[in-house]
DNA sequence: TAGCGTAATGAGAACCGCTTGCAACACAAA
DNA sequence: TTTGTGTTGCAAGCGGTTCTCATTACGCTA
């Protein structure tokens, strides 16, 4: 039997995690996923770029509404973030005796743990060789999420 | 024998870097410099830090003027910049497979090319695992100077 | 299915980190 | 000491992001 608001035949996933939590769903929130989606996974979209695409194919949207989604579609972890806005960048001296730099960093706090691996080394050199480039100094960036952060 | 201008005893390899390259000492980029050498290597500051710290220990240089040094001491290889965010924060549909980017960059003429290396990817892994961190995303750029750049 | 409470949107101002233009300054060579 | 030009400080500008607030509309309940 069909009531009449049974036409929700399927629920999403992300629908049904917006209901739980006193959320609603709305034609632009669905436009950004449905955009997500429809490129695949492994591609990465700034903000901005969102936007055109959407504005492209003649859905309006504002941008801060895009951004309110990305946010919300993060936290719901229906979206990765890459990359560390906030504060900027930051700078160390370069040692020279140890021209490899390995850092850990939690994308939300900031924290940042340094750690030594000989291969990383060895691959940044191997790289330079390849291609007849002369070697000054390599650095891994690892970004990642830190327990405190996981727990938020 | 004591020439008028010989009271440089040691001109230092930033001083006389800047020398070679037509560019000049000042107190100001001392000063940055100093700060660095001051709090030793493996300690990371933004350019907003490094204006504080300065400002604080008496020291009046401009926030324009830190942004400029902190530039130039780069590409002269005395400090080394983390976490170049390429224009804004970027966002991709969650998947599990995390991908990985690597770098060979040349700091002269800023050519770059891509490269894999499993060890790399493994390295990034382990270390997220060692400090308990959820990894996103690793990348490696190898900071080096091309063949073309060399042979100028 | 109409009414209602409140979440969400759009538009623009505000903000933040960073860069740039420009006039004044100061190294360093003559 | 003079002079040329690299450097600085200030303030304006810029790109990305967040905030404010009036308006809109989702979806619960009668």
């Amino acid at each position: 039997m069909i009531s009449p608001s049974s036409y929700r035949t399927h629920p999403s996933p992300f629908e049904s995690g917006l209901r739980s939590d006193g959320k609603r769903m709305t034609p632009q929130r669905k436009k950004v996923l449905s955009l997500f989606e429809e490129i695949g996974s492994g591609i990465h979209l700034s903000a901005e770029e969102v936007h055109s695409k959407l504005t492209i194919s003649g859905e309006k949207v504002s941008l801060a509404t895009i951004y309110r989604t990305l946010r919300l579609l993060v936290k719901m972890t229906f979206l990765n973030e890459l990359d560390l806005s906030e504060g900027g960048n930051r700078f160390e001296l370069l040692s020279h005796d140890h021209p490899d730099h390995h850092h850990l960093i939690c994308i939300r706090c900031g924290r940042t743990e340094e750690f030594e691996n000989n291969e990383v080394i060895n691959a940044g050199k191997a790289a330079a060789e390849n291609f007849g480039f002369k070697l000054l100094e390599s650095s891994l960036n690892v970004r990642a999420v830190c327990p405190m952060c996981l727990n938020k």
